[in-house]
DNA sequence: GCTTGTACTTGAAACGCATCAAAGGGGCCG
DNA sequence: CGGCCCCTTTGATGCGTTTCAAGTACAAGC
């Protein structure tokens, strides 16, 4: 099963190959008539253009690369989301690769999508944040997402710090005495989340703060062993607040408090960070602040275009989406709307019937809070 | 900034072209101190070798393309999942996109993969049964997953009859005199369950069956607005069961149920098939078949593996997973625990408390069932 | 010193296509 | 009838690699 190329396609069509040629991607150049008789011959042998050739002789192709750590996290298919419609918007595919948690791997694909005379590429990286800036400085145009750091380059993040801001005003608001934070700030963005809280929290010297490392990786089964811990506690050393720092943790607190008989959000509040519909499951609904993956999608690839047509773009740029209380709140649930991440609907009706109650500046997917 | 080439490596280095050729892809034909100046270079000069020239002077590429309807749907992604493990293990890369639930995206990534000599592409077709035989005969393996259908090929699928009767046994285990069938069976897949159901329920004429169509798409709010209907019914007319074709369905009537004071699964017991985490969000825990992604992408690599490694492959291979009902529960609860797609941990909790009291065939996720 | 063998290295050819300067064909005008 | 212009088609050239037959250098053996 030989592979037809484009000279079997000219001979059998009885025109020369330039003509197959544009009949590809220059349509409007041929006569109705030819273009017809070459689209017939090409559907009759089955043909189909070879695109290292197609890259190789017509340079960059129209498409981006998108490398994401996880395909399984909900933040990471609303960046994969917005990416891809915008890039099609603006006539670009979007090719995705799943490096797995794993550096070697993300940088193998990186490398490979800049081989493969990508038009841009875009990484969500794992956590370095003195991350290669060896392929910064490649021909190709790159932007890194989620993250933020010092060395030159695009780069589009949620701002991780309001969030922090958010969920402590939100405690607040809630007439919060005492706040615990659960897990363990092993990356930047949850750094800054903390930070975020610690700000907010400077202007109430009377509020109770308290950090709990929660393990490793940050794990249900980690948030489950904290809450069991509060749970026991005597119920005048208990939080009335506890953050999770994301939304798996807080997921596993509140089953341990709800398992040991103590009432969400009766007695304590539970709150969490990411927006992560993966851990809004079963009997856990979850206030949480979530980041605008949607949105930092969208814009990566516009930063990605900005460099593509500017012929000398700015050598730095950087983006923070969502850096205002209302921003986050109303990007983030545009993008779950629109991409049906989760149950809209139900949304729908969760917010209309809290929309009265408060001007709360994080989603409330249900009745915990 | 011009694109660095292997010619610039060699000349810079003092060596001749095929000599970095090989550095890259034959170092062992190097001498240690040749390739050692030869990397050395390569990384002075931030060499990135051209994907399309190695693809096209080189043949075919280890690399798979996957392309899939949605990335936002928890079954697709366990196929991901599984696909990029099994791809791996071969020392293969793997590339999805995504069709974004568009028949002419799906027919572009596809050919798009096809002509950049991927070694293989899989898809996760729209539900088109007789899908362009005319991309099955080019020279590339394929394997179309989730589907099957009586063109010649290479299909791997989750066997949704079964499904269909997994569910139907387990309503009439529980008791069931009167089951609600909700959704529409747009789908070969959805109209399988259906069969299923009924093959089932044929040999337990006593129990009464109906089918209640829930409008094109299936959604959240369709299951709501049926929801609201049975709530309605005088409760003699009321069914003690209903199975949601999708799990989204059976979401959203488990809410209507609640909302108008039907206990669940107290007055009315709710089902749902896909193992579709994203429904399981909120007050809503659901008892679901879950077709086992994560095999199906895995078997699909293997298929493809298959087609590369025998010279003359079979023609036609038609591989259906999770035929009995034993298999589908395991398979989708292994799956669902390696990769983290729900909270694993509370899977943990709920397997145990459930294990003694029946031999359930779905996966029991909650305390709804 | 010559041969044979070993261990690397060389560079031309080919991969399939897009491009573009040039050629071809036909209509229109004078 | 000739000249001109426009529309369409042609095919040689080059894209950056890999491959592989041919070449080089050096060592060992006779």
């Amino acid at each position: 099963m030989a592979k037809v190329k484009i000279s079997d396609v000219a001979r059998e069509a009885g025109v020369s190959l330039g003509t197959v040629s544009n009949a590809l991607n220059h349509p409007e150049k041929l006569r109705p008539e030819t273009l017809k008789l070459i689209n017939e011959t090409i559907n009759r042998l089955g043909y189909l253009p070879n695109q290292s050739a197609r890259q190789l002789a017509g340079g960059a192709t129209k498409s981006f690369g998108l490398v994401l750590p996880r395909l399984d996290h909900g933040f990471s298919l609303q960046i994969a989301s917005g990416a891809h419609n915008e890039a099609r918007k603006h006539g670009y595919d979007l090719l995705i690769a799943n490096a797995d948690n794993d550096d070697i791997l993300e940088d193998h694909y990186l490398r490979y999508f800049m081989g493969t005379q990508m038009s841009g590429v875009m990484v969500q990286p794992m956590a370095s944040p003195d991350w290669h800036p060896a392929l910064t400085k490649m021909p190709v145009p790159i932007v890194h997402l989620d993250i933020h750091c010092s060395e030159p380059g695009y780069y589009v993040a949620a701002d991780n710090e309001a969030q922090g801001r958010i969920i402590a005003e939100l405690a607040i608001a809630r007439g919060a005495h005492h706040i615990v934070v659960v897990g363990r700030a092993a990356f930047m963005q949850l750094t800054l989340r903390v930070l975020g809280i610690h700000k907010a929290l400077a202007l109430h010297p009377d509020i109770k703060i308290e950090v709990i490392d929660a393990g490793e990786w940050n794990t249900a089964a980690d948030g489950y062993g904290i809450g069991t811990q509060i749970a026991a506690r005597p119920a005048d050393e208990r939080p009335d607040f506890v953050v999770g720092l994301t939304d798996v943790l807080a997921s596993g607190v509140i089953s341990a408090l709800v398992d040991k008989g103590i009432a969400v959000p009766g007695q304590v509040r539970v709150a969490g960070c990411d927006g992560n519909p993966l851990a809004w499951s079963g009997s856990v609904p979850l206030t949480t602040v979530a980041p605008p993956g949607y949105e930092i999608g969208r814009k990566g690839v516009q930063l990605l275009m900005e460099q593509i047509e500017n012929k000398a773009p700015a050598k730095t740029k950087h983006i923070r989406v969502g850096s205002t209380a209302r921003t986050v709140t109303a990007v983030a649930a545009e993008d779950i709307n629109r991409q049906e991440l989760v149950r809209p609907f139900l949304l729908e009706r969760a917010s209309t019937q809290a929309s009265s109650q408060t001007d709360a500046t994080a989603i409330n997917l249900g009745a915990y809070l």
